[in-house]
DNA sequence: ATAAGAATGATAACGATTCTCAAAGATAAC
DNA sequence: GTTATCTTTGAGAATCGTTATCATTCTTAT
């Protein structure tokens, strides 16, 4: 259930690191963030992370992952409609295709759009420094 | 100083088309919308139009600019940070680089990125419905 | 001009997020 | 293991952008 093998600690021993105190907050949020596969909203993170330890705040959710992200550990998503959404950093960066229908979210990479859009700033004289690509989509039938 | 080229009233007589009431708080805003070629939020419109028209109320520039919105006469973009920013529907589909230190946007447009987005979806299985692709960019030096 | 319905301004309400602050907890030094 | 220090916490107030409410005022078709 709890599902903790290893990831969990992996990702406190990495605040520990950072000198960022390791809580029974944190642990739970960690956990369910190492757990979650779908990308959940700050609510849906704090209902989880109730589920292994009751003592969670919404108000320590939002904090604890402000940290998380300024120490690079999760990604904060601002997709259309409702709050940001969050998942781990894990792997290789990519983008997002959301189903506009069932409101899932599927994962994709591609160089050559990473390619253009670096030349695309390169010839009007930037460098990109982030960007952000979602394609808002409907199952073929 | 009212710019009122011809633009306005071309906006106006879609509105009037649209059997959508044409009022003067409506005016205000479409002359400041179509004399606008930055991508101002709503806050910004309003101090705007309110030049033109002392009676324009901040509440009646975000109804106004829904409105227009789903006429297709503008079209409304959540970057990162702060509020909604909204743009008059020109020409062209295009996307937008914007300048991390000075908050300016650049409108780009590439086929070739279009295409690859296409592409990617349809091998999962799914088409773009409207996609949002912003390149967060520095000034190269 | 008039009636009927839509648009308005002021302000309350809203949802997501951040802030405040006193109390509780984690860590390092003893 | 105590203790002192400094961080994190929960609860709720506050904030920000935006939308809803509602009585009054305007547009428009007649």
């Amino acid at each position: 259930m709890s599902s903790d093998s290893g990831k969990t600690e992996k990702l406190a021993s990495a605040l520990r690191k950072s000198g960022i105190r390791v809580t029974r907050q944190r642990i739970a949020l960690l956990g369910v963030l190492a757990d979650a596969n779908d990308h959940p909203d700050a609510v849906e993170l704090h209902e989880r992370a109730k589920a292994v330890e009751p003592s969670v705040s919404l108000a320590t959710v939002y904090r604890t992952l402000s940290v998380l992200e300024s120490e690079g550990v999760v990604h904060r998503h601002a997709f259309e409609g409702g709050g940001a959404r969050f998942e781990t950093t894990h792997e290789e960066h990519h983008d997002h295709i959301l189903d506009v229908d069932t409101g899932e979210v599927i994962e994709f990479q591609s160089d050559k759009i990473e390619q253009l859009q670096d030349e695309i700033a390169r010839e009007l004289g930037y460098e990109v420094v982030h960007h952000r690509l979602e394609l808002y989509c409907r199952k073929k039938i």
